[in-house]
DNA sequence: GCTTGACCCTCCCCTTGGGGGAGGCCTCAA
DNA sequence: TTGAGGCCTCCCCCAAGGGGAGGGTCAAGC
């Protein structure tokens, strides 16, 4: 017969741990002298304790071990509850892979906004590649964007492709009832709400300047832009695309000083 | 200003949870009623525990978002923050799936021997295929494999593509000395131990019969398949292979009258 | 036989993030 | 003014033990 430290030594549980045990009736001692209370294991109390560890390692909770021990004899047995677990381990992965999901989004974000954040801004004649996205069509203000990205963020778990942004089907600025788009890029095609319109976005020629300060400025970089296409002589098509490289935060709002936005304006020949 | 059963609607978290939110001096109320100690909350206060709500869907703890509202106003100052709850996201991750592995392989393992369980067992003459496996050779008594298995366990994290086994290189029965490999079927090779001797197990053709009951009645079974092998005139090749379709569990025991154990014995043209 | 040091006992408080409920005060509208 | 619902503080509860106080026990050495 071992003592309880001898038996804590030959389990590797910690004394607490089997005084704990003993009080949840998970584990009792072979014998308890009744004079001085000291507790007494033997070897069955070993393979129990074996038992038990394995379980935990599972985790278990000490009351689904209990359980398991008054009925099981075998592996076997045990088939329903290691299934339980199985099944509960399995949502407790895709929970925990959403939330990964979601850091790697904001932290790829964050840290590529960091490097542009002190550089100097020009036009850019870039081609844009098509990308998958889905996307909420409105109507009205453009705050209400705040909550189209709260209902894409749910329906897509955050499993994002790269930084947000919202598209212009107006030709001119509109503050009241305007039409346009707040969509996030993708990386697998989901069926969800009606109101979502998943597609590919197709690709081509625009002209892009990186806007610095808050939405309200924005109209200044849509005239350089517009000037220079006139320049050149192209024509702006529509819709015209805004993407977030650095705004509100999935946290914080931040400072809108600091807000920075690519305005890309797809263009063609003119008519002319 | 809100009072708190309206604050709570507003931001959808329990007037408890305000409340130990306000001890815990995470979401302080922007005023406390002196005489009556009611709690009033204004739209700040709102932003706050929308912030607040955002990290602990991220699964921060309660200190930490403290900490984080303190030092942060911008997503991009909570990077370290972010970078490290990733990092314990992938730990927790990596841990969770190494028990879903093995609670995978048990279920498997008890799974497969149940529907063979009532079975008749007779010589099959198979061909059985290449395998990765990684085993270590043992000179001893047999009951010395349980470590082994523990071993290989520990450092395969129960990665396990099939049934464990034992090779064995004796040509006739050991009790002590034998020379045996106990070993596992594994879905990656992988460095460890030096001990431990990964490789592919090459395949062919073997008789085998599944021997029902414990380990020490196993010679009757090796003798019914070598006398059959005598029969047809082939030589019996070493390592023979003891493949355990039920035996001890990850958890129990169990009861050796039912354990099942495969012995393959390969086979080649007699030399005369 | 006695001492000493290691070992063991019970009891109580602590951790996380709140939940449940008792007993009593406050507020607002009828 | 009264009643209902809202709000307050205080206390106990969960899981799985950890930490420590205060005190009894055991075995070995003298």
């Amino acid at each position: 017969m071992l003592s309880i430290g001898e038996f804590s030594r030959a389990t590797a549980l910690t004394v607490k741990t089997l005084r704990h045990y003993h009080e949840r009736k998970l584990l009792v001692p072979t014998a308890v002298d009744p004079s001085s209370g000291y507790r007494y294991y033997d070897e069955a109390a070993i393979e129990r304790a074996r038992v038990i560890k394995a379980l935990r390692e599972l985790e278990f909770s000490l009351d689904e071990i209990a359980e398991i021990l008054r009925e099981c004899d075998d592996d076997a047995d045990a088939l329903e509850f290691l299934a339980r677990r199985r099944k509960a381990i399995a949502e407790r992965l895709a929970h925990l892979r959403s939330i990964a999901s979601a850091l790697d989004t904001v932290i790829r974000t964050e840290t590529e906004a960091k490097t542009m954040h002190d550089q100097e801004f020009a036009i850019e004649d870039k081609t844009i590649a098509p990308a998958l996205v889905a996307g909420i069509r409105t109507r009205g203000r453009f705050d209400q964007s705040r909550d189209a990205f709260k209902r894409l963020g749910r329906a897509f778990g955050f499993g994002l492709a790269g930084p947000a942004g919202i598209l212009i089907y107006d030709d001119e600025y509109k503050d009241q009832d305007a039409d346009f788009e707040p969509y996030f890029p993708i990386k697998r095609a989901k069926k969800t709400d009606p109101d979502i319109h998943v597609r590919e976005l197709s690709g081509g020629r625009a002209l892009c300047l990186v806007h610095r300060g808050p939405y309200d400025t924005i109209s200044k970089t849509y005239g350089r832009l517009l000037s220079e296409i006139r320049a050149q002589k192209l024509a702006p098509l529509l819709p015209s695309r805004e993407v977030y490289i650095k705004g509100p935060g999935m946290l914080f709002a931040g400072n809108p000083a600091k807000y920075l936005t690519e305005v890309q304006i797809f263009v063609g020949p003119t008519d002319a």
